[in-house]
DNA sequence: CTGCGCCGTTAATCTGGCGTTAATGTGCCT
DNA sequence: AGGCACATTAACGCCAGATTAACGGCGCAG
């Protein structure tokens, strides 16, 4: 598999350039973001490893430029710890997945496999869900509002990971029932509508634009979209 | 080469003794993984093949016991299809290499090369792990809280080493009893929350903003940031 | 052998998340 | 208008899960 990695970064680079080599990946290196973005256009790749922090152009504007050319190569990114804002902006702007630095060879090699593993069977669930104003990290589980941590309880978190993942869509009773609860059956239950009122006190509440709307007879939607 | 094959499934095994004994390697084989866990500690092989789902002793655990007995030989697990949690967690135990079932030979054996040509050389882990003012020097096995130095028993080392490197990720109480105690049963011991304790008591105890978060009915989180 | 420290279990207590209930509100249909 | 179905919201008791202290066993050093 050909693999682009845009990276300044000598050390990480030759890095690198080992490890998936001796996976049997061809690795071509740009070291500034400009050459990232002319090779990413002119060569078709399997697979983009794009550093955030890179000098000049921002890996971001790159990742942007990129899809805006067409390219739908996954991109993986990598970012510094710190920076959940990073993260959520590069997903936003295209990139499939991202790691955050240092990371561990291993697992960078996992998500690779799983990211060229698409479209054969197996999907990748992004590690971070944006919907407007909302972000939620499946693995820290924090959830922010317009840069505000939430705090959720364990259920509210998973029946907002259900509303975000269908973003836009209407989800029904029976669904959220069944996703978040797993039982299917006793429909005289109130529990749903509970918690839609516990989400939308935490996460509507004192905001302009409500995000979760009622479908009367259908079931919730999270609005996707302004 | 020698390589350790440690599988339960007699059809596997004879198709893989065949095939590798063709290649010109001497195939050693453990029905169990308790024998699978002896042989591999008594003799030295070039590559170890480990089937993760293996009657009575898991092969994560396999796994992990070879790496603590310091057995650096290379590792390539066998996973069901559906498990991609499988894989990274066998990765994150030290498995160097990873495929599902079922896989075509030629690429089993275009692996084993590859695992075979590196010599399972780089482990590169970063030597002093740093989160927020807490340091963990995996090598002289101190550590450090607002440079005041802090007495750890091994077991507290280990889980605290396992929330440094996942800082800022939920780690679930299953994931720590299977990384910090290797046996992922026994759903009824109190332990981690023992641990946790422990380790809050000698970590966060005086100081003002603690970092060990319990994040109800998934797990505990260290705070990656202020 | 003896003392000490680490480990894992047990058990008591506390907390807060969970799901039920029921009263109230809102809109749709005849 | 009125009735009905569905939706919203507040309040409450239960209990799973989390916290904490205390205990006994075991290994190791003296």
């Amino acid at each position: 598999m050909s693999i682009l990695l845009i990276e300044d970064d000598e050390r990480i680079v030759e890095f690198l350039k080992r490890g998936l080599g001796e996976q049997g990946h061809a690795v071509e290196v740009a070291m500034t973001g400009s050459e990232g973005l002319e090779k990413g256009r002119q060569e078709v790749y399997s697979l983009i490893i794009l550093d955030v922090m890179l000098p000049k152009v921002d890996g971001h504007e790159v990742c942007q430029e990129l899809r805006l050319s067409g390219i739908r190569t996954p991109i993986l990114m990598l970012t510094a710890m710190d920076g959940l804002d990073d993260v959520i902006t590069g997903l936003r702007l295209g990139a499939d997945d991202y790691m955050t630095k240092p990371f561990s060879f291993r697992e960078l090699l996992a998500r690779i496999e799983a990211l060229l593993r698409r479209g054969g069977d197996y999907e990748v669930q992004p590690p971070v869900l944006v919907v407007q104003d909302i972000s939620f990290d499946r693995e820290s589980l924090e959830v922010l509002r317009a840069g505000r941590a939430i705090e959720l309880t364990s259920k509210e978190l998973a029946l907002l990971e259900l509303l975000m993942t269908s973003a836009g869509k209407v989800v029904s009773r029976a669904q959220i029932l069944e996703t978040v609860w797993g039982s299917s059956n006793d429909p005289l239950t109130n529990i749903v509508e509970v918690y839609i009122r516990r989400l939308r006190a935490k996460i509507d509440e004192g905001s302009d634009n409500p995000l979760i709307t009622t479908i009367r007879g259908r079931g919730y939607r999270l609005e996707a979209k302004a």
